[in-house]
DNA sequence: GTCTATAATTTGATAGAC
DNA sequence: GTCTATCAAATTATAGAC
């Protein structure tokens, strides 16, 4: 079983993840941190020193934790559905693992109120895992056939259709929304 | 050319819908509205008590005028393709005349911090363009072939696709984005 | 590394004059 | 219907003791 964060800052940018995942940046502060993790909000300054900082580290623990999930792309699938289905697994996750939407998701839609930092580090999240997605596409059979712009646009409908659908889920009460959300088939 | 907008109360209600489209629900304050408008924090909270309040007219008449735009169930197309480029349209509209993501899904985004009207009237508003799209489906040549569960799911996967084309558009900087966001062709 | 204490500002909201 | 004035609470952040 997994054990309990070993240290503070561990703890902080775990309960920070998940708050801002439930209710936004702005829809989170220092003292629901502290008590959470029976601190004083002080000590969450000391390990984090301004809420921009702080959103920016949380922002990217979570993209090299998803993209470590997607794997490198040396072992990525030849067969273009199974690389979908594997993004689309990874997203899933959100959803089954933890009972909320991607983080990027969350900060991506209230993105022009954020901090430069967290902003920044949000687009980083977008360009990073479309980057991931299109390299692997290209090393597909299917992408062998395809030009770098049908593969580009492709990525986007995928990413789009996945973000979308955890948003969806998360604005209806999540039954199996998710569920319906499949991306198109491209060999076959 | 439009005119400015007659009374306070539709000043209030455009100057909210653009504050939360920009950062949130959580992103602005009456202050903000008042400065912005040239009156005192006092007289909002003349005309809308409270903020949850306040929020829940945003949110019900964006929703109105959304499902307005889409126009009468009888009078939408047989052909259900023509169906889905209607509603994309509608979403198009939100990037291209606002410069903003959908207000709902912004405050999808962060519904499990919300006030319960607000997100109550969040949920309604994809309640209700679900309901359209799907009885619009229904009545297509396409629609006719499917299981209702088929169109369901076709509805589900084409919403998820525009309000995620929608959140990356933004998060990316907005580019052509969105040019590549298509529904998948039913008919043919 | 955590605490107490506190500063400086902002927030949602109300009372009452005009 | 808008104003002035104000409140109580919450916010991000800092200084300094232990």
């Amino acid at each position: 079983m997994a054990t309990e964060p070993a240290n503070t800052e561990d703890k902080i940018l775990d309960l920070a993840e998940h708050l801002i995942r439930k209710n936004g940046f702005n829809g989170f502060s220092f003292r629901d941190l502290a008590s959470g993790i029976g601190v004083k909000s002080s000590s969450i300054h000391y390990h984090f020193p301004t809420k921009a900082e702080l959103g920016r580290r949380v922002a990217e623990r979570y993209t090299d934790r998803f993209l470590d999930q997607l794997g490198p792309l040396e072992e990525a699938s030849a067969d273009a559905d199974a690389v979908l289905e594997k993004i689309r697994h990874a997203f899933e996750l959100a959803l089954t693992r933890d009972g909320q939407m991607c983080l990027c998701g969350v900060l991506g839609a209230e993105s022009s109120g954020l901090p430069e930092p967290v902003a920044l580090a949000t687009r980083r999240f977008f360009e990073r895992v479309s980057g991931w997605l299109i390299d692997a596409l290209k090393r597909t059979d299917w992408g062998n056939q395809q030009t770098d712009r049908a593969i580009e646009e492709t990525a986007t409908r995928t990413l789009a259709l996945l973000e979308g659908g955890l948003l969806l889920a998360r604005a209806r009460g999540m039954a199996g929304v998710f569920d319906a959300i499949r991306p198109e088939r491209l060999a076959g």
